[in-house]
DNA sequence: GCGACTTATGACACCGATGACATGACATCG
DNA sequence: CGATGTCATGTCATCGGTGTCATAAGTCGC
């Protein structure tokens, strides 16, 4: 591979001066410039990152260590999905800036993240981000002081930078427009709570129904999470059942995920409940393929994935450039309601009071 | 950052010893290896990748190029889940040869691939492996011959080595398998031509049902495909209507894919009629969201995307290493036949003549 | 007990860029 | 017109490791 030195040969310069040439970074006279672009073009030279760094000392580089599978019980979890997201995110921030992503995958496995880390670190990027699949608390193998970490959609306990979706306001924002459409008695089918998603999202349903009054009752909320499909469907068609013999049953269920909704809807069809005429089905994610597909299609919540990891880059593009903050205090992004056509109004629909609202 | 020479004077040894401590390429005394160690971690020393690539001229990377969303129109397509699926794959099988994969992404943009090929070349790295979203011919921006190239779920007119899916005998080994379960009117909706998985598929289907002596009937197959999720419902909903009037009416509807199968589904409840009592359904990708969420589970083809990552590597590693074959031909990966509940069996299955063949 | 090996270590040049500094040729200005 | 500044370019050292070669001490076989 041709080095700088033989395309200064060969365009009859010093190899300071393709360097000028190749950076800009002082005037070079027109012809010379010409010869040396000729030179390089001719001999398909290409820079040796690794000579560049060693003298000026700045890779260039931002690491990224996506957890990808690492944490998925279920398979028909959509995995990795929510992360190429927010990866997306991240690519689109730092893009602009001239710093080039190199994106690293555990394979599923925790223990390799510590060699990655390291492989990072060899090759010293300026900074390094690390994504979860889904919203949980982790930890990090040490990385040194000088090398800033940012996490996303993921937090630890010692106070990394962290950016996470704002659960509780997302599920609060739902179950509020769900009210003001009319809708009072509001079943609700969580996540296990030892997700951080379900907790965050459980206190948002509730959060809700206090700002607006509703009284809540424990009889419309059932966690209806299991591992197998088989196991799943079963406890909510008993659940379901249940909630729809009460005296006064839900006239929208609340879905922990779209995939839930997904089943749901299956249920009702198969009892010959209409969705949204005799019950209303709401989902969380927004995950497309899902809610977009379904008919009808889901009134759902966004998780705001892209948003999310460009926050993430801003926020460690920031840390690079050697702003130190006070507020360690995670970044929450929240996302927007999409309301579909899974949702009856059941009453005129007063202004809403909600700063997040999008219809489609 | 510390260097090997804060290194080797905090242990009282050459700057060499520390490096044979750290490649193990000559041996070293125990204690001056353990004191040597010691001095490493008390520093935290990191060598630099940088340096060592300078003098040994072998970077021990792998470059990774993804079109990630790049090439989707519609936004209900699953975009990016393939290719991690690939990506996971060649991450795999790169693992264990001590190399490094560093990924990029190229965030949608056809135009960042060229930028991407030239940062992976500065960083020299041993071999490029590009992953498109689905099957598809494209180009890429010209490599050094020195730089071993493998297009891994796409091909291009240069005859670059390829890992493709066997898009005709997943297709074929389906319709052989309906036809072992007494299947004779098999109703087909398939993808556009366009695609090369529409063609290639419609080929498979084609040949399974001569091999089988089935006649083929025109009127059972149609392109089902549109972008507009609204149209391709309404799409469905005259084909499926027009197909289930015919005298002699298909017992089976195989969709292009999971995605599509998800709406005949709800087309067909919405009939009041049974999957798979009434009629059955098959799709293809084995779209696990989909496929085992939906009530029946869904009869698809897998499509072996880690399968195809993992020979993507094996490929380019072996051109790593020096290994020049004549054979310029894509190599095929099959994906089995997943066998759900979607299809009834119409006759007493005899000893299926095909080779790969799962159940769950 | 002596040459032939093996082990354990160091000295030094070198990989391919760039930063610091120097130099010569012009242009500009008071 | 000489002092000063800008442009265009070159020289040389240097970044942090590793390859090559040299060297000294210990081990082995006959």
């Amino acid at each position: 591979m041709a080095t700088i030195y033989d395309v200064a040969k060969a365009s009859g310069v010093s190899a300071k001066t393709v360097s000028r040439v190749l950076n800009g970074d002082a005037p070079v006279g027109k012809e010379t410039r010409e010869a040396v672009e000729a030179a390089m073009a001719q001999l398909g030279y290409v820079p040796s990152n690794a000579a560049r760094m060693m003298r000026s000392n700045r890779s260039g580089l931002i690491g990224l260590i996506t957890g990808a599978i690492s944490m998925t019980q279920e398979p028909t979890q959509p995995a990795g999905l929510p992360e190429l997201f927010i990866v997306q995110g991240i690519q689109k921030a730092v893009a602009d800036t001239g710093m080039t992503l190199m994106i690293a995958d555990t394979g599923g496995r925790i223990s390799k993240i510590a060699p990655l880390v390291n492989t990072f670190l060899r090759h010293r990027v300026e900074g390094l981000i690390y994504v979860a699949e889904y919203h949980q608390r982790i930890t990090l193998p040490p990385v040194p002081a000088d090398t800033p970490v940012v996490l996303a959609n993921c937090f630890d306990d010692s106070g990394t930078p962290s950016i996470l979706p704002d659960d509780r306001r997302g599920q609060h924002d739902l179950v509020a427009r769900l009210i003001t459409a009319g809708h009072r008695r509001i079943g609700y089918l969580t996540l296990r709570t030892e997700m951080s998603a379900g907790r965050l999202r459980r206190e948002g349903y509730a959060e809700a129904l206090r700002d607006a009054g509703v009284a809540y009752d424990p009889a419309l909320v059932e966690s209806c999470d299991l591992s197998g499909a088989e196991a799943e469907s079963q406890l909510l068609w008993d659940t379901i059942d249940r909630m729809l013999a009460l005296p006064d049953p839900p006239t929208v269920l609340c879905c922990g995920n779209d995939k839930m909704a997904l089943r749901v809807y299956g249920i009702l069809r198969s009892r010959g409940l209409k969705v949204p005429d005799d019950v209303s089905v709401a989902g969380y994610d927004n995950y497309r393929v899902i809610a977009e597909t379904l008919f009808p299609p889901l009134t759902t919540v966004d998780l705001p994935y892209t948003a999310m990891g460009v926050r993430a880059a801003q926020r460690l593009l920031a840390l690079i450039s050697g702003e130190r903050r006070e507020d360690r205090s995670p970044t929450l992004v929240a996302g927007p309601v999409y309301w579909r056509h899974s949702v009856t109004r059941m009453a005129p629909a007063t202004a809403s009071q909600l700063s997040i609202v999008r219809e489609d």
